[in-house]
DNA sequence: ATTCTATTTTGTAATTTTGCCAAATAGTAA
DNA sequence: TTACTATTTGGCAAAATTACAAAATAGAAT
């Protein structure tokens, strides 16, 4: 792959990687209207706590999400709304 | 993993992993004005014809992307534009 | 029909992703 | 300080992704 084309479209790319996942596509819906806590969120997905605090760090790697601490909590909101707009059109096209 | 959380985002999850990859963000700009076959997408991207037909194969199982023969050849343009808007809107606020 | 040309598929090895458990951090509350 | 709660990190095995080369298809051109 020709090093220029890679770089181009490389950072892009992990931001993609990072919303392909149900999971985190899970979190940014549920944490459109109201924070939740890393707790909160595991439980109802019905996975284990550690492997929701992975796909939470690799949404704020990518600064798709935020974490804000409040007490011994972490509670974490949408940063990219945009997202939510594209699902929509997408999903529009795709299904018909 | 909850199921029915599951099956509500793995269609959208498959979509973005379809466009988590630098070959295939390459090959949706370079098709947005005019429309490439796969020899000449991957002697651009300097890759493997064979890898850059798969790229392809991922991008049109999902429906964001159409190929249209024409003679012997097959070429490939964009159905989903919106794909574009949301790159764009993303890295403005992700880059900031 | 035979030869080219364009594209896809198969095989395979290297790399990456994922999820659970256990252990480690970090900070609150008493 | 000590116990408790919330979250993150490390280890590891299973599954998925990726790329190239070689073989197989499909169709055009002569």
């Amino acid at each position: 792959m020709n090093k220029d084309i890679e770089n181009t479209y490389l950072d892009s790319a992990e931001m993609f990687k990072a919303l392909s996942h149900p999971t985190r596509l899970f979190i940014i819906n549920t944490i459109k209207d109201k924070k939740f806590s890393v707790r909160e969120l595991s439980t109802m997905a019905e996975i284990d706590i550690s492997t929701m605090s992975k796909h939470l760090n690799i949404l704020k790697k990518n600064k798709i999400i935020k974490g804000e601490k409040v007490k011994n909590f972490i509670y974490y909101k949408l940063e990219i709304p945009c997202v939510l707009d594209f699902i929509t059109c997408a999903t529009k096209i795709i299904k018909k």
